[in-house]
DNA sequence: AGGCGCTTGTGAAGACGTGCACAAATCGCG
DNA sequence: CGCGATTTGTGCACGTCTTCACAAGCGCCT
């Protein structure tokens, strides 16, 4: 389930304040969930709770980086190392969770050699060598829209099975690779969408059932031009 | 919905291609989705296409940018200019997709006066003025964990009423403010994850075991590819 | 030992999202 | 002018997710 790393989040902050153990309403207020959702989020993972006291968080812990195959720490490549993904290879949330950025890719020869957080970035080129040094579990593409598929299908070639796309673009892999995407400007999107809504709910108190009411009469009128023919 | 701003990336980089117009099934796969679901999606705004012929994509453009409030440029405040921040601070993909961002802060007195793409970093006690200045619609935080709660306050303070939050922690704001989460971290757990499961199902063909490895159908796999959050 | 308060785990009902399949509508062509 | 090819818009059914509400279980106090 996509919430245990936030449970765990939400557990690790707990343990470093010295909570031993935290009941469901607890977590699940510190994860931001409903205490219902996250009691049968825990329950589906053959769970470990005692009833009257609640979850012991140490174990809750083990249990959940048990199930996120956290227990090994996983190595990742990034390619593309522009203004995105010198951040990421900076990135310490990376590292204090369980990843290892293994090695560092870009296609601009004038980025090979440039040192980032004690790892050098090496030509794309090299990632089937690389790769197997290293085992490379996770491929980070942070490159540009236009190189992103194929970067995507050499990650594949050398066996990634799972991949975080920044780049604004849909990638198509074979059955069995994992992709996830991650589009910073649609997140401002989304938001820029409920500005508006909020707005033109003010400006027109009456609101209809329909969820996307944001349309003022104007557009909607012009568009349903004379339907009637025959 | 969530899936509009996909869709319109897929309509401008058809309209860079040259299509006048695009049907529903070719739009899908060009933003990865069902196409009876954006058929359904796009219909729900009222929007309209041509039976036998599909969708004008100038125009579908105009009406989603339209629903999404993008039709006037919104202006981002960024708090937080770190790591993350000056890749955020840098990214050309939000001015090109209809956000400006109008300010920069920090609270470390080291970084404040630093020019990141032409924009001065401010002291975040600043905030209240500029953002009297400017008309901030949209707060980004980029901050660490414990600086984020407050970075909030002072946001939803000025008037904002929509964030996002790069920082790993739950943000408690009042009603009527929208926050979005990305976190970094969670996406590489949620491949880790995806990434153990495969593991342990090639070496565990058989369904027995403890619930923990075998995860039956319970914990059925999201569509890999769409935006997080949703 | 027994009762009481607290908390987990779960059944059931409802809300929601998804995808199929088909009618309605439009265009092009003979 | 009519017909067929094509594509949208949508009713319907299905599966999933969410939430409520409550029984079962545990510890503590008397």
């Amino acid at each position: 389930m996509a919430r245990l790393p936030e449970y765990l989040r939400a557990l690790h902050s707990l343990a470093e304040n010295g909570h031993e153990t935290v009941s469901s309403e607890g977590l699940a207020s510190a994860a931001g969930v409903n205490s219902a959702k996250l009691r049968k989020d825990l329950s589906q993972l053959g769970s470990y709770g005692t009833r009257g006291v609640g979850y012991d968080v140490g174990l809750l812990i083990e249990q959940i980086e048990y199930v996120l195959g956290l227990t090994q720490r996983r190595a990742v490549a990034l390619v593309g190392v522009g203004n995105l993904g010198h951040a990421l290879a900076g990135y310490d949330g990376f590292a204090s969770r369980g990843f290892r950025i293994a090695a560092l890719f870009d296609a601009d020869s004038g980025r090979v050699g440039e040192e980032i957080n004690g790892l050098v970035v090496r030509h794309v080129d090299e990632l089937p060598r690389v790769a197997a040094e290293e085992s490379i579990a996770i491929g980070v593409i942070a490159t540009p829209a236009p190189a992103a598929q194929q970067v995507a299908d050499q990650l594949v070639a050398v066996g990634v099975t799972s991949i975080l796309n920044f780049a604004p673009c849909v990638l198509s892999v074979p059955a069995g690779v994992d992709v996830r995407k991650v589009d910073l400007a649609i997140e401002l999107q989304i938001l820029s969408f409920h500005e508006h809504r909020k707005a033109s709910l003010t400006a027109l108190p009456t609101t209809g059932g329909s969820a996307l009411t944001a349309l003022p009469g104007g557009l909607a009128v012009t568009e349903s031009q004379e339907a009637i023919g025959t």
